[in-house]
DNA sequence: CTGAAAGCGCTTACAG
DNA sequence: CTGAAAGCGCTTACAG
């Protein structure tokens, strides 16, 4: 028939409890981009925890695949009614999920994608569209025949694979809407980020291409080259980097960073536990994957992209 | 103490049934703005309606205050517990406030704000910096020189302040981002939209203005200035316009319109049944202000941008 | 005005 | 295996 169970009452009468886990990378300071997803894990929380829900929160260091497994199994000492993990090292997060699998524990993914396995979602942004969108901005703003400097921090703390797919998507824009090939791209790898020797590095690319007009960061830490620009009081270029950290925020507000290309981890961090909640608690179905919108931030709307805290 | 009720029980034991009512302006078609927030409404339905709240949707025309007026005393015959309006006519908003006032009926505010009252919130935009915005894509993306055409379908159906406030933060930004004027901005005001004779005038402007590098339209009717250029085989133009509703979104997606500034109404209609739910329900406090994101679309993201249905 | 009892729509442990 | 009873944490109508 028509009949729709009260889940109140259900909830009521079943003193049932649920215990979620996350499993994400460890941020590496308070500001750090990993903080952002816990935020909408945080408030996910508070709006289900009536509905007897708890969450315990595991990490694991994003330059060590083995801190990945021993956390992984340390979860499976107690094992959750569901998990939300960034699978980040693609063997061990296999070996994670065969357990899971092994033991009926749903799981949904978040930032990074496994295609052949059941998870129940996957929620995050579509790389390579975002480093298209990039190409596009910078297409639009700088001249015809100027030169894009593409700044790689190799050691950094994002998914690799992440950074693969946005360059492929930057440089696939240009193949095809720069089809004479007027501008021309520079690619420079930086390992050592921390050490500001890398200024010199880039001293000697801007000597050998003078006409550089522009400079693509495909990661977070766009907010070094900021600080570069600004010491050598270098103006007139067009700077475009990722993700709305801490640090990358002034540079956005005083006008050296001029766009900023987000992905609203806030609203990954919760829609990856209430669809979870969806469907363990609600039996209901959740859409297999959930792209997170591309935003483009810049000095004028940044205000409003401040997400709840 | 730290007595926390359980809401759920609560809810269970009194049989109490909430009703809120929606008041918007009636869509022209199935494709139009309005329809955008009744399906966040609706979504918000889906996950109260457990709680016993009912909602009921009441609609005005936009181009006659006296059937806002009209509904909101039809309104009043049967009470709701909250309500979600538009104050599009400020002063028979202020009547219908008064009479929630006397009967204790709490409401909030959806896409326009009355200041001075006692509202739950109000959720919408900041239509000045959407309107700064603007004025920096422009800026970013024709040359120094050029000449951007201003164009404002003055009889369409947006609420007439957000207009101004929009134009205001236009015409604003190149005060402070153009000092030396190099850039010069043109008005062009359209009447009549649904007859084409405006393309005529659109065709003086152009002759007297053949250094017109940029076309900004002030709200969601950049379509129909898709439609002239695509119909006079206009090319080099930089168009910049208002909303995500169809029929601009295959001009984005064919390029025509370079930048569509949008500001998610879903979003605004869940939360701002949401947020009645909290205050009334729930009897949580709810932030009085909550400003959506100025969204920036284009060819290369809009994909991302389709809201739940 | 106060306090004990009944009941909201379910689940679950238990008697038969 | 089946079905009636107790109880989840509250609210409300009602007896005193």
């Amino acid at each position: 028939m028509n009949y729709q169970p009260n889940i109140l009452a259900s909830t009521l009468a079943s003193k049932k409890t649920y215990r979620f886990a996350t499993f994400f990378p460890e941020p590496a300071s308070d500001v750090s981009y990993w903080n952002k997803p816990l935020i909408g894990v945080k408030r996910a929380f508070q709006e289900i925890q009536q509905y007897g829900v708890e969450i315990s929160n595991y990490q694991f260091k994003q330059s060590e695949a083995k801190s990945f497994k021993n956390t992984a199994e340390e979860i499976m000492k107690n094992p959750p009614d569901g998990v939300v993990m960034a699978p980040f090292f693609s063997r061990e997060a296999r070996q994670f999920i065969q357990q899971l699998d092994e033991n009926n524990i749903p799981f949904v993914f978040i930032d990074s994608n496994i295609k052949d396995c059941e998870k129940i979602s996957y929620i995050g942004q579509n790389s390579y569209q975002s480093g298209a969108l990039a190409g596009k901005l910078f297409n639009f703003s700088i001249p015809g025949n100027a030169s894009i400097l593409v700044v790689h921090f190799a050691k950094e703390m994002d998914n690799q694979n992440h950074l693969v797919q946005r360059e492929k998507g930057f440089y696939e824009y240009f193949k095809e809407n720069d089809t004479d090939k007027q501008k021309s791209l520079i690619t420079l790898e930086i390992t050592n980020p921390a050490d500001k020797s890398f200024y010199r590095q880039i001293d000697q690319v801007f000597k050998k291409n003078p006409n550089i007009k522009g400079i693509f960061v495909t990661n977070s830490q766009v907010y070094r080259i900021g600080q570069y620009l600004e010491k050598n009081n270098i103006e007139g270029i067009r700077l475009i980097g990722h993700d709305l950290i801490k640090e990358n925020m002034e540079f956005v507000k005083n006008g050296t960073v001029d766009f900023l290309i987000c992905q609203r981890p806030e609203e990954q961090g919760y829609n990856s536990v209430t669809s979870l909640f969806q469907h363990t608690i609600l039996k209901k179905e959740v859409a297999n994957e959930q792209f997170t919108s591309i935003d483009i931030v810049t000095k004028e709307n940044i205000e409003y992209y401040k997400e709840f805290n």
